[in-house]
DNA sequence: TCCCTAATACGACGGATGTTGCGTTAAGAT
DNA sequence: ATCTTAACGCAACATCCGTCGTATTAGGGA
């Protein structure tokens, strides 16, 4: 999306800036968090000039939209562990950890998406896939016999990980990976 | 917590500018949204100064938070159905209705609590202001006998409601109240 | 090796946003 | 009715943020 098909060039001096921006943008989260991100703040640390950053990401989100594409991971599948509970708890953790994680990429771009559209957007098409590809561990537990076929895999996802979100993000309080596990039991309790 | 015990002079001019502040406030708020919610569109619209504006109220979450203050219910109660899952449903219809609201407060309220700390401290207020009095629902439960004593409300409330937020606030996508009633049966079959 | 031009650097500019000092108005006490 | 001063209006100012025109650098093909 934001380094589309430019057949014209990609490589050398642009890749090296896109790499030192990137991380001085990683660096300056760590540091300030979301509030301190500036534009200014990341071209002086990175050495790239202002101009620059302007033309090729516009604005703040646009810099951590284009971090969370850079560290997507284009392979991601959730583990199997041969049981959808035991699917649920693995996934509900990396959830946890993604959100407690500090700096949060994650909380940062959420943060992003109530500003821009583009980061609104950037963000939906991330999680739409991931949901896409968690649906995966439904459809294993449906080939096992352990839950029904007609098994509505977003209800059941929602209902695992949407607690994550709601307690670390929204209401901002803390919770241990035992709650985090709880919730996935719930969840897989919940279609059976 | 804006409206605090000031000894002075609150009645008067100070009380009619409050609300014609706040009434600009909503209409900005249904014209043009959370991000077209601009200190100057407000001043114009009120008819009270720029700077009056920001000595009281700061910046754009200051003024959301004082709407937020504003129309909050003392004397909410959730409402008493006689069931567990009836009493969860009421209150995730009126989660539901809150979220999908045209314009939401409560949803640019959120956005707000993004940018600055004091936006996001009075959400966390409200909010667990408004799961303390929920509660209720899980206590009527209990003494009804319908399920056992050590039963953890805020887990539960966490289970029915927080799919909603997710779903509507982040995932950004649309949710029927059908499906809201099914996370609020969920969550009550939970602790059986 | 040379050339073309995409990508970046530089500096200046304009607009929006927030601040400050001071004058004016009116709430509330006497 | 009068006085005090909190709250508000006003205008100038400072700053930050994003943009634009132009010069410079370096990728990649000939």
């Amino acid at each position: 999306m934001t380094d589309d098909v430019r057949a014209s060039r990609p490589g050398g001096r642009t890749a090296r800036v896109r790499s030192d921006v990137l991380a001085a943008v990683e660096s300056e989260l760590a540091e300030h968090g979301y509030d301190g991100l500036t534009i200014d703040a990341v071209a002086a640390r990175s050495g790239v000039h202002r101009t620059t950053l302007y033309r090729r990401w516009k604005t703040v989100p646009g810099l951590l939209v284009d971090l969370l594409e850079a560290g997507a991971d284009d392979a991601w599948e959730p583990a199997d562990t041969g049981t959808l509970e035991g699917d649920l708890i693995e996934v509900n953790r990396e959830v946890h950890a993604a959100l407690t994680a500090r700096p949060s990429v994650t909380q940062a771009v959420i943060a992003a998406s109530f500003r821009t559209p583009e980061a609104a957007d950037a963000l939906t098409c991330f999680w739409e896939d991931r949901y896409a590809r968690t649906a995966l561990v439904v459809s294993r537990a449906v080939a096992r016999g352990e839950i029904p076929a007609g098994t509505n895999a977003h209800q059941l996802l929602l209902t695992a990980t949407a607690p994550l979100y709601h307690q670390l993000v929204l209401l901002r309080q803390p919770m241990t990976r035992d709650q985090a596990d709880r919730h996935a039991r719930i969840a897989a309790a919940s279609v059976r």
